[in-house]
DNA sequence: TTATGTGCAAAGCGTTTGCAGCTCC
DNA sequence: GGAGCTGCAAACGCTTTGCACATAA
């Protein structure tokens, strides 16, 4: 984890002022390479900050989000699940389904995929969504 | 799209009484292989049953569900959408971002998949999603 | 000093539940 | 006749909004 002046000057970029919940979210969310959902930061804030509301969190996420620095997902449970942003470039998730842990790959068959699209159903491939849910290392054991 | 007749022993096999709105309901999901929301699903019903209530719809597409006649996705957007499945073996879905039509590709390559996260990451894999987003023939033009 | 961030309370919205009455078998 | 369906209204849970006050720059 960077000491906590690293990210002030991202924050600056954004245009979004740096504040300690700010930069205090930003650091759990690099530290902690997991998916985590609103409610769940919230409840680590506020070991810290004992009266952070709630609509602070999504609103800083949101914020976040559309400054590219951290990505949400919808989880099947229909929670909305952020984690920070490693990668600009085209890559998937590999999640643990045990400890929550997020790790990136780039290994993608696209143009495999478009090419049976393409082939089979005359279709033209705009964006795709691929997740693999596993057992990271330390949970497989 | 089959006689309505045709929906009568699959309902009576799940265990489910057919009851014209089940019935309509399934053939509307048959016909149409579109991703439908709830609430789509309901404002069509309620053309030929007035007072149908959207808390029947839920409760009948979960049923449906649990027997494996439809399956729902979570958007993007957060909200449940349902589709007739038509293969209970393994594919994926390439969704229209136009039309919202649903086809299923078996294409997949999960091996390679397994492989780079046995690989980099030592991890096992459980299960996996992949959607991808496009346009059909019809929408491409 | 002024735009921006925050807490609180309340509203929103899709979904679920409780219950009385109705329908299918 | 009785289990299973359904409509209605109300509850639910997560997320968003409005607004007055607080804070960073």
């Amino acid at each position: 984890m960077k000491p906590s002046a690293d990210y002030q000057p991202l924050l600056k970029r954004l245009g979004l002022k740096s504040t300690p919940k700010r930069v205090a979210m930003l650091a759990m969310l690099d530290l902690e390479q997991v998916y985590l959902s609103p409610e769940d930061i919230w409840k680590r804030l506020k070991r810290r900050f004992k009266n952070i509301g709630l609509p602070t969190v999504y609103r800083n996420l949101e914020e976040l989000e559309e400054g590219g620095v951290v990505s949400k997902v919808i989880h099947p449970n229909r929670q909305l699940y952020y984690y920070y942003c490693r990668h600009s470039s085209h890559h998937h998730h590999f999640v643990c389904i045990s400890c929550n842990k997020v790790q990136d790959f780039t290994f993608c068959a696209l143009r495999e995929i478009e090419r049976e699209i393409r082939k089979k159903m005359k279709g033209k491939v705009v964006s795709h969504l691929l997740q693999v849910n596993g057992l990271c290392r330390e949970c497989a054991g």
